[in-house]
DNA sequence: GTAATAACTTAGCACTCGCCCG
DNA sequence: CGGGCGAGTGCTAAGTTATTAC
């Protein structure tokens, strides 16, 4: 294989000294100089927060099976009214959901309970799902002292719970309630929606913290599973949930020291691509003539990655999650070619969902040598068959970490993304804008990213409406205002209309070099508030930190 | 070599909170 | 001064990737 980047692994201190690294960061760093994957030398945390109990239903409300009063036990009570609690939506009333749901909740209930209630079309959660309803009603018209009463009671939460210590640092924790019990839902059409999400005991818990620590005193009557002191991991808090059988972890806040450096590699990794992003398209694109097929497939799947910002695609176990598919698990289905399409040549048509079931619709002309590359892998399938049947992730990510250290699939939808925004910045902004109007361009840039990701929402709710309302504004102020005015108001409205379906926060928080973002501000001469909020700002702190006005990604 | 597992990042949605308008 | 609304935040599901187990 041939090498075509410097190695850029194993340089930490002297990848830090090329940088204007200032305050806090370079002396944080400088007194950690670890050995490999050692994570932290001293970590010390109370343990999750646990939610509260079940509390058993008032003598006044009752469930009714086939018409009659029936008293259910405890545990049988508490997953009735997880289902009271959701009757207003829509999933209750899907198959899947209620079979699903029925099964687990008859687990829970006694040998009597289960002779009993074998039809969950004859249960009636009318009474526990009003008794829900008023709930939520009344903690809506809590009083201003009943209010600030809870808000000080969750501070005291957050004040014990909700931060720990990592070696010389006081630092936020990102979750550290445990998730409380549940019906399932997952998204799209998820196969285990309405299982039941079990409580979790202490008996569940494994707590991860150094030996010197005090260890974090269990609930009453109880003991963790396991206490254990792993340097080598970041978690604070683990355990098996039920429904995947995964691990779920407690682990620090985005602000945190330990995350932060991790963000900041993962861009100079993706910077690092930049400088042979060449060299290995033009690998990819002779490998499309390979004689091997599975080179082949690999090339092509690289072109989508690399040109489409398709995430890899990893294989999954059927009937276990919805129905989704990436870059390599694609199938015969989810790909029509044209010959011809809209005056173009050589259009590949996608139509898939990806990552949380959302949408994937794309008609994207390529290449020559790709389409005919995907005829063949067409050739002789059915629809259900994979379209690239000898590709698989870990050969993509392990030849593509031979082309330069600490390349991954992933790494081209951060690279894309970040020299997206650079460009788009420099092509939509001058100096001698208004604040309104370079906003407006920031957000076009962040919005170009976003497309490119495919990261998508459900238009807001009032959406229309409100539209209506900033619309009819702009008339009002046109009447009696200045156009200054005028004009922020209709660059506002174009910003929200553009912005519809378009989720920008994302590939803000997760895909976009924050330096290029906060270079653009020093040279726009706008404060970082007007595009970071106070969590991102948080977040994002080195960059804002170490940033100068000239950076390039 | 392959499958399973562990650890960590990325993701959209629901809810909350504080601000602005009538 | 209360209600509506959007921005911000919390939550946790759903990915990716490296490592471990067989």
């Amino acid at each position: 294989m041939a090498i075509l980047c410097e190695p850029v692994v194993c340089q930490r201190a002297v990848k830090l000294c090329l940088h204007p690294f200032i305050g806090f960061l370079f002396i944080r760093w400088e007194e950690e100089k670890y050995e490999d994957g050692v994570k932290w030398r001293f970590l010390e945390h109370s343990g999750p927060y646990f939610p509260p109990e079940y509390q058993p239903l008032p003598d006044n409300v009752h469930f009714y099976y086939d018409g009659k009063k029936v008293k259910l036990s405890l545990a049988a009570e508490e997953v009735a009214l997880f289902f009271a609690q959701m009757l207003d939506h829509e999933y209750t009333t899907k198959k899947v959901f209620r079979e699903n749901f029925f099964k687990d909740w008859r687990k829970e209930m006694t040998d009597a309970e289960r002779s009993l209630i074998q039809d969950l079309g004859k249960c009636d959660f009318g009474e526990i799902h009003a008794m829900h309803k008023a709930k939520v009603e009344a903690r809506k018209n809590m009083t201003k002292e009943e209010k600030q009463a809870l808000k000080e009671a969750n501070q005291k939460i957050v004040d014990e719970f909700g931060y720990c210590l990592l070696d010389h640092h006081r630092e936020r924790i990102g979750n550290f309630k445990i998730e409380p019990p549940g019906l399932f839902r997952g998204r799209g059409e998820h196969p285990k929606q309405g299982m039941l999400k079990k409580r979790i005991q202490p008996e569940d818990i494994i707590i991860n913290c150094s030996k010197e620590a005090c260890i974090p005193v269990p609930p009453a009557g109880h003991r963790w599973k396991e206490v254990r002191h792993d340097n080598t991991v970041t978690w604070l808090v683990s355990w098996t949930e039920n429904i995947q059988g995964s691990i779920k972890y407690i682990m620090l806040n985005a602000n945190s020291k330990l995350k932060g450096e991790k963000d900041w590699e993962k861009y100079e990794v993706a910077r690092k691509l930049k400088s042979c992003v060449d060299n290995i398209r033009s690998q990819y694109r002779s490998d499309l003539k390979s004689r091997q097929m599975s080179t082949r497939q690999r090339a092509v799947a690289l072109y989508f990655i690399d040109k489409l910002a398709l995430r890899a695609g990893n294989e999954k176990e059927e009937g276990e999650t919805a129905d989704t598919v990436g870059c390599c698990s694609l199938r015969v289905e989810h790909i029509t070619l044209h010959e011809q399409m809209d005056g173009k040549e050589y259009v590949v048509e996608f139509d898939f969902l990806g990552k949380d079931s959302i949408r994937y619709y794309n008609k994207v002309p390529v290449i020559k040598k790709v389409f005919k590359n995907l005829k063949l892998f067409l050739e002789n399938k059915q629809p259900g068959d994979e379209l690239f049947d000898r590709l698989y992730t870990s050969m993509l990510n392990k030849h593509l970490s031979s082309l330069m250290p600490g390349l991954t699939a992933k790494v081209f939808r951060t690279y894309n993304a970040s020299i997206t925004l650079q460009e788009q910045l420099k092509e939509l902004t001058n100096k001698s804008d208004s604040v309104a109007e370079k906003l407006l361009s920031y957000n076009r840039a962040n919005r170009a990213v976003a497309i490119l990701c495919n990261h998508q929402r459900a238009p807001p709710k009032t959406f229309d409406q409100s539209m209506a309302t900033l619309q009819s504004k702009r008339k009002k102020a046109a009447v009696k205002r200045c156009e200054e005015q005028l004009l922020k108001m209709e660059i506002q409205a174009t910003d929200r209309e553009e912005n519809k379906q378009i989720a920008l926060g994302t590939s803000k928080l997760n895909y976009l070099d924050p330096r290029i973002s906060v270079a653009w501000c020093k040279n726009m001469g706008l404060p970082v508030d007007k595009i970071y909020n106070k969590s991102q700002r948080d977040k994002f702190a080195w960059a804002i930190d170490m940033t100068e006005v000239d950076f390039e990604f």
